[in-house]
DNA sequence: TTGAAAGCGCTAACAT
DNA sequence: ATGTTAGCGCTTTCAA
């Protein structure tokens, strides 16, 4: 019932050579004629010989692992460990996961993968302090996700936010609109970032800002307030926080007979799950998540291997995914004249 | 800069004592003294001290490690894998995840989980066949969860969707309603459960099915199809195969001028995120997923730990989360005559 | 209560 | 091209 206890010795015996043979085969190394690799393998086959990682790594000193900390119930974090997989598994690491639960903190996810010897860890969001992540990275190569981090001793990735919200109101612009309002999401880096981003741009075209401030956050239950405070005297269009907040501006602003996009533009942010759905379909500012792993691979790697960094934070570039919330400034289509 | 090369011997030396009794020390064997023990942890902290996984499961022939295949891209497995990890210490056992991605299927998540010499395996969702599953199952101990496998070879841990139906149907009945319509899910094995407890339960209140077959599937889109087939001649209440399909009816059932409750009520399956949105508030069947995952933990150790299992399959009892999308039929509340 | 020694499954030197 | 030996960091006898 139980096998699984097949050992390199195992395989040599059958195959009828040494264990040290039996290593280089099954390493692809070099060193053993092809007809012995043929033995060996087929005495492999037959045992359904799984190579002990955990022996094979305690013994060659490097373990190639990396370790990544992730949140269960964040979306976009799938997207990244996604990538994450694709990035590290190109540059010849192996990943290992630890989450963050309700009832699993970071610091507990941290201690794990530290158990497991990983060589790098890679860490999404984050409720670790600044000066907790800049002890870990003291002790192995770190590379933080998705937050911009106040410490010049932690290598961060991110996506540049304030560059996806000159993306949102160029677009926007280009669609004829000039009366554009900005949700803002609080008082995360984030959305300083975006919130400042969108300031630039609309100074950038000579525009006038109107920031409609809406304390407190992300969710859809604010974006509904702010959708609420819009309907006395609403803009053409708007940008928001995050694509959760405009789904529930959405839902207010199509409630009270606005049509959008025909008389409000949306744009969200962050490409998620629900921006795309069929139903709701928001143009939405996307991180790249490929991008944005490969750096952090990239990064971590380098540490790991003694390369030199010239810089500690990375930034990637957005995407604006165009969709259904998004067109023409009423009367600019119809006026052919 | 690179620490974590700490051993076992480091300490000891530190604490001047045998590696052996530190090893005591850092697993809360009996066998030392408190003066001892103090000094070992006072020279473990000193030093940063890290016990390496690997080596100590290496020796000591069991892992006590449980590996987890789940999706990146399903929400409800991050609810279940929360639960595993809760269940999973409480008896004594470590979690490894292992994830699908859209580029790493079934099969790789499996056999990295299988190097990793985990003593268990817990595979979320299945792209697997039967067969494979039995084969894997006759390699080591694994428990299905949230699907129906049709071995008898392989343990199998699923929600009761039957019973869920009963308890939306009963819940509806209660509230007044007469006239249920049932929007199904398609042909999966979840859809057939979840058709036959609708039937089974308006039988049993001596009402009419009035199945809407609705092929394809589980998505917003179908339902909202779902929900134009209903406008013609709609019942007052529905139960609706899973909770995407249900928001997508929502969204048109009230697009189409429809109160919900009021005029119609709406019941969904899973409890997903979307549902427990305060904008959509959908009332729901809930999946227990700490039952869930408790009792899948505790059938792989009865596997692993030799214990006789009486059966192969164990099925939870769901939960049904009334929000706001069911009231009573209108006329009820205000006849009091 | 403490220490010495063996060995888990594997890889890396070094021999042959 | 192949085998022998040593030992990664830890736990586990067994002896003191």
């Amino acid at each position: 019932m139980t096998s699984s206890r097949v050992t390199l010795a195992d395989v040599a015996a059958r195959a009828g050579v040494s264990t040290a043979l039996v290593s280089v085969v099954m390493r692809d190394a070099p060193g053993a004629s092809a007809a012995t690799r043929e033995r060996v393998r087929e005495a492999a086959a037959e045992l359904n010989y799984q190579p002990d990682r955990r022996a094979r790594l305690l013994r060659s000193g490097r373990s190639r692992l990396l370790g990544v900390v992730f949140s269960v119930t964040d979306a976009f974090h799938g997207d990244l460990v996604t990538g994450l997989y694709n990035a590290a598994g190109a540059a010849g690491y192996e990943v290992t996961l630890s989450a963050v639960t309700p009832q699993r903190d970071e610091r507990a996810a941290v201690a794990s993968l530290l158990a497991e010897r990983c060589e790098g860890l890679i860490v999404l969001s984050l409720e670790s302090s600044t000066a907790e992540l800049a002890d870990l990275a003291a002790r192995i190569p770190l590379v933080v996700l998705t937050r911009a981090v106040r410490s010049r001793a932690v290598d961060v990735v991110r996506n540049d936010d304030c560059g996806g919200l000159h993306l949102a109101v160029d677009h926007l612009v280009e669609l004829g609109h000039r009366r554009i309002a900005h949700i803002d999401g609080g008082r995360s880096p984030a959305a300083a970032q975006r919130r400042r981003g969108y300031g630039e741009a609309m100074s950038r075209h000579g525009l006038d800002a109107q920031i409609r401030v809406i304390t407190g956050g992300a969710t859809e239950v604010e974006g509904a307030i702010a959708a609420r405070a819009l309907l006395d005297d609403p803009p053409t269009a708007v940008t928001v926080f995050n694509d959760r907040s405009a789904t529930g501006l959405l839902e207010v602003a199509r409630g009270a007979g606005l049509d959008v996009p025909g008389d409000l533009s949306v744009v969200g942010f962050d490409d998620d799950r629900l921006a795309r759905l069929g139903y709701i379909n928001l143009t939405t500012v996307g991180q790249d998540a490929a991008a944005i792993t490969a750096s952090a691979v990239a990064r971590v790697a380098d540490r790991i291997e003694g390369r030199p960094v010239d810089q500690r934070e990375v930034v990637a570039t957005p995407r604006l995914m165009v969709r259904g919330t998004t067109g023409p400034v009423k009367g600019l289509t119809s006026s052919p004249a």
